[in-house]
DNA sequence: GTGTTATTGATAAAATATTATCGATAATTT
DNA sequence: AAATTATCGATAATATTTTATCAATAACAC
């Protein structure tokens, strides 16, 4: 297993590997091959094989790989056992949607507590985690030493919160606003932009032609 | 305004611009220039002129680009002058947050009917949008000339839903379930795997290094 | 008007990512 | 036991994307 820098588009599919793997049925097939998986996914087996080349802990030829080895090198690789604690912020529909995905966990989430400023939300449990008032947010995430913060605030409040939860000591921000949040250089950013992320599947059909 | 084929991260920016440029106050700027948009976003100048290069008409030296011609060339590049209809298949918390998020239509996407199995949801209306019965989804979308088809049911009935949706005519999916849905050749499938998007933010802020 | 400067856009160079080639190896078949 | 075949992993070739360089141009200053 060497340690080789992964690019992001080859980091995208070694999550895909991993769900497909995951969504195997119980007694299914020790071993399975670059091909096998490649074929699943509509990729090339070459491209298969060298992205598995650097998490996995490699194959034996005619074989394949042992399943449960593969699955548990990339959850591994993937952070599964090496969590980190997050907050998130805005416990409206999107926000309780996260706070209901159960898949968190095999990438090495944990979303300990919610934070928002309606009176009807706060002190309620969503998915057994407690929605707090907002203005606990900043001390409440230096507390429980939070890492990252989800927010999913309408986009006015955005930046307003981003600022509080880097106030309160967090390293990732997990943006679902579309704006552009300004922050110091060494906080962690990523912006899911669901339009934007659209426009681009909008595109493709109407060019037929992948982007 | 040249037709350059346009990369999927170049894709990507170009709606930031867009984000960027519409959020500008009213009596904003009248130009703006690459390095402008490059430090607020974060990006190389160099980058944002070429990216722009590619779907703008044009700027002129020493004055940069005219706002609003700039917005109109994005607006037009991105789609918002080409809409297509889309049904939304599940209408949970995340279906709920996407029904109501407003940003779509930038992009040229409406989402004019929702379908759930759920009797308690069925006749219900969410943001202006009728959510219909299941049942009824093939034809519908047929009868409406639905396009693109958004998933948000549980794993387990993703398959089926993305099989219903082609029954009933359309193009593209958007499947924000974590399974690998298998469609016919011809379809454009877009994949929002959240847990996935989240790995590389952890990864990246383990690594404290841009992956 | 002439010189200076900010800015674009084209072209070239460098970096990155994907795809192809091929030798090595271990299971299977003969 | 030898030959065959499926498969991996390393290396090389190709393609793509990003970054740098630089000439052209239009506004501005003098």
């Amino acid at each position: 297993m060497k340690e080789t820098p992964i690019s992001l588009p080859a980091y995208n599919r070694l999550t895909r590997y991993l769900n497909y793997l995951q969504q195997l049925p119980e007694g299914g097939p020790l071993n399975v091959s670059a091909a096998g998986i490649a074929a699943e996914l509509a990729l090339s087996d070459i491209q298969v094989r060298k992205d598995l080349a650097a998490v996995s802990r490699g194959g034996r030829p005619r074989v394949g790989y042992v399943t449960r080895e593969l699955v548990a090198d990339l959850e591994h690789f993937l952070g599964r056992d090496n969590s980190s604690d997050a907050a998130l912020v805005g416990a409206g529909h999107l926000g309780q949607a996260l706070l209901s995905y159960e898949n968190f966990a095999s990438y090495g989430l944990k979303i300990v507590v919610a934070f928002d400023n309606d009176p009807r939300l706060i002190g309620r449990t969503i998915n057994g985690k407690a929605v707090m008032d907002a203005a606990k947010m900043a001390n409440l995430c230096r507390r429980l030493s939070i890492r990252i913060g989800i927010i999913t605030v309408p986009s006015a409040f955005a930046q307003g919160v981003c600022d509080t939860l880097i106030a309160g000591g967090i390293l990732a921000v997990w943006n679902f606003a579309p704006v552009n949040l300004k922050t110091p250089e060494r906080i962690v950013v990523k912006n899911e932009d669901m339009a934007a992320s659209l426009a681009v599947l909008t595109k493709r059909m109407r060019l037929d032609q992948p982007l």
